[in-house]
DNA sequence: GCATTTTTGACAGCCTGTTGTCAATACCTT
DNA sequence: AAGGTATTGACAACAGGCTGTCAAAAATGC
């Protein structure tokens, strides 16, 4: 053996450090977009399906595909949006059972009322990292997402 | 009014697609820990809390600061690894209620199990990325950690 | 030294994500 | 056209985060 304490290869910690930025960030988020979602009368997960379906509705599987999620947690938030009033289901021409996710006028309100102050947010935080630098972190996260994805298809 | 469409701001647009980057990134992250973890008989955060207490023995609610948790979710894991023998409470000379969560050899041979492994992925992910660019990366994010930090104590 | 405030653990309940399973529908290959 | 495969929605169980509340312990201020 080479040593009581195993010492983590610079990769490792890299890793590790980049994983628990990533979970701190998740939480960040979350919360901002929590409070910001709240006086509209919409939670975070909520606001974002909307978001996804507001350029054009989908079927809930197509939502979970294209945020990354599993069809399931996406349906039960679209079952609730529906429920509340703020998105119907539609016929979906090309698929009987997957009916599409539409935005009817309340849940375009809602995601309305939410702009400015996102825009706010938004704002700030662009001003914390300077116009520049944030664009570059964005493209960093981005970046990031598409390595992690190489890898799992590796998988 | 200025037209039926609300143009977003450049800024708001990169607020959210920042943030979507850091769903997406907590979900593979997690998986990848989850799927790490698994062989050694811990999940994702129960290999998280463990990791928080290697280096020193700490309470609870010290835990829960260091990774930006509630006391309460940090707690409930302190609770499951004491139960399944991977760590132990320890009196704490400093505080008769906030007893100590240590790592017990159990617990560090789990760590160690997962090690190989973590420093494979490790090793992928870099070479994925580049070596310069994978830590120009791990600092873009947690200088957006630093930033959402600063964002916060202002609200 | 004592009263007030803060921190901490314990308990309960909720939200949102996961996996797993089943039946219905769509798709694809032959 | 038919049969096997993949996708989809429905339902259930579970994991891990959150908040809220209460009492005990510690820290603070006068």
């Amino acid at each position: 053996m080479s040593g009581r304490r195993a010492e983590p290869t610079p990769e490792q910690t890299l890793l590790a450090d980049s994983a628990l930025a990533v979970f701190r960030l998740n939480g960040q988020f979350l919360a901002l977009a929590e409070e910001l979602a709240r006086p509209a009368g919409l939670t975070a997960a909520w606001w974002q399906v909307l978001g996804a379906v507001l350029p054009t509705p989908l079927p809930v599987s197509g939502i979970a595909r294209e945020m990354g999620l599993t069809r399931q947690s996406v349906q039960r938030i679209a079952d609730l949006l529906v429920e509340r009033g703020f998105a119907a289901y539609r016929d979906n021409p090309a698929h009987r059972r997957a009916k599409l996710v539409e935005v009817i006028p309340a849940g375009l309100a809602a995601v309305r009322d939410i702009a400015p102050q996102q825009r706010a947010a938004a704002r700030r935080l662009v001003d914390e990292l300077g116009e520049r630098r944030a664009r570059e972190v964005r493209d960093a996260l981005q970046e990031l997402v598409a390595a992690m994805e190489r890898l799992g298809d590796g998988v």
